[in-house]
DNA sequence: CTGGGGAGGGGGCCC
DNA sequence: CGGGCCCCCTCCCCA
């Protein structure tokens, strides 16, 4: 026979514990702040206390105290409130930080409410603002934004999906952040430059979905936390699919009975989109190009060239740069440009490279032909066809041919003779790629 | 320091 | 829905 209520009792009884100091033999000091609580509750909410506590207790049997200065004390209170009772009070100003330390304390429970949250507000936030161009809404009650920003998670309400709630303040705080960090440990946050890429397009999404709700993390610490990438994507899909299943219509736009989408009546003829990212406030038509579009996000790059390693997010990238960089498709002399055919130029290959050089620039630069076993390189040298485990499919053999052309060194340059007739291209790249 | 070109990467869209 | 093409933008290297 099981009582219902024990769970609830139990965590009451504790959180009442902790806030009279009864047997709390721990405490957290976060920006002199101190906070009193019980290590065996610590230590079965968080991750980071699990790692820290199980760590202490082997070293010592002093009281415990950690110290943090990630976060700010309001941060941990609410985080703390939600250990001790299964509520989080969640709200436009707080959410991000709350988000950011659930992270460093590697509270999956927390970071997932927040991310509900977040995307729930940018639903909201688009309602709102559909509201307010069309000023014809007939669901205004629904959208009700007064509703107490409170999650119940974990012990209280495992099973409720919980939705977010807007604060009035929300609009505010969305303009000052840019971007989510993998909020998971695993998580692997994209490449600096494609952040800083991301956040340059982002103002050209804005064009479309206004006003910016992109949603910025700051890292704990500044830790960048080490990547799954496949299990981010999987989750991004998820979302985006959500989403889009949900609610994902752009401002103007709603979905008619199937999936099809009506445009109503907008100053700007934007154009029927209708699958918007959760990481950013792009917005796209098909699903397909969705999907695409995360990759950019979760940094996945599932198709390695087998030439020289070089990964990319998309198979038409890799087939561009393997005929660019490894079959010298263009019929330019790189040294003078001009065109070049089989007749007038050659291809030279300068480690897993090739290019191509007229006749007169072979000659200036001294390098005579040299035999090259062109049929085994072609074998070797050719894009993987969407290789999500990243292992090439190679022959032991086959790659053995690969690891003495890469170990052929970039400075040896090798002459072949040019032997490209369209047919001969068509070859090359075809069976490869698909 | 600057401009040009190559390469990579992202979006739109056709097939 | 995936493949692939085109276009555009950014970064980086080099002259």
């Amino acid at each position: 026979m099981e009582i219902s209520s024990h769970q609830s009792h139990l965590l009451q009884q504790l959180n009442e514990q902790r806030r009279q100091d009864v047997f709390c033999d721990c405490s957290i000091l976060v920006e002199g702040k101190v906070f009193k609580a019980h290590r065996n509750v610590l230590f079965a909410s968080s991750g980071y206390f699990k790692m820290l506590l199980s760590q202490s207790s082997k070293e010592t049997s002093q009281p415990a105290t950690a110290t943090f200065q990630a976060f700010s004390p309001d941060t941990f209170t609410v985080i703390l409130d939600f250990v001790y009772s299964g509520k989080l009070s969640l709200t436009g100003q707080n959410v991000i930080e709350v988000m950011s330390a659930a992270s460093f304390l590697q509270m999956t429970d927390v970071i997932s409410v927040c991310k509900t949250f977040i995307k729930s507000s940018l639903d909201i936030s688009e309602k709102e603002k559909d509201r307010y161009f069309s000023l014809s809404d007939k669901d205004t009650s629904s959208n009700g934004v007064e509703r107490p920003p409170f999650y119940g998670s974990g012990w209280q309400e495992e099973s409720a999906s919980p939705r977010a709630h807007l604060s009035p303040d929300h609009g505010k705080l969305w303009n000052k952040y840019s971007y989510p960090a993998a909020p998971q440990r695993n998580t692997q946050p994209p490449l600096a430059s494609e952040q800083r890429k991301d956040a340059i397009k982002k103002t050209k999404h804005l064009r479309l979905s206004q006003p910016p709700q992109a949603v910025h993390l700051k890292s704990a610490q500044g830790e960048a936390r080490p990547s799954d990438s496949s299990n981010h994507a999987a989750q991004s899909e998820e979302q985006a699919q959500t989403d889009a299943e949900i609610d994902s219509a752009p401002a103007g736009c709603q979905y008619g009975q199937g999936s099809d989408v009506t445009c109503r009546s907008f100053p700007d003829d934007l154009p029927r989109l209708r699958f918007r990212c959760p990481y950013c406030t792009h917005v796209v038509k098909r699903k397909a190009d969705l999907k695409r579009h995360l990759r950019c996000h979760t940094g996945e790059r599932p198709y390695p060239c087998q030439a020289c390693g070089k990964r990319f997010s998309r198979l038409d990238h890799l087939s561009s740069h393997f005929r660019t960089i490894h079959q010298a498709c263009k019929l330019i002399c790189r040294k003078c440009k001009r065109h070049v055919t089989d007749l007038t130029g050659q291809v030279v290959q300068e480690g897993t490279r090739r290019y191509r050089l007229c006749n007169e620039c072979l000659a200036e630069v001294g390098i005579d032909s040299l035999p090259v076993d062109l049929e085994a390189e072609q074998h070797s040298m050719s894009p993987a066809d969407g290789d999500k485990d990243s292992r090439w499919h190679l022959s032991e053999e086959e790659n053995r041919s690969y690891v003495e052309i890469v170990e052929d060194g970039s400075s040896d340059l090798v002459i072949k003779q040019v032997e490209d007739s369209e047919e001969e291209e068509e070859k090359e790249i075809k069976p490869n790629i698909r």
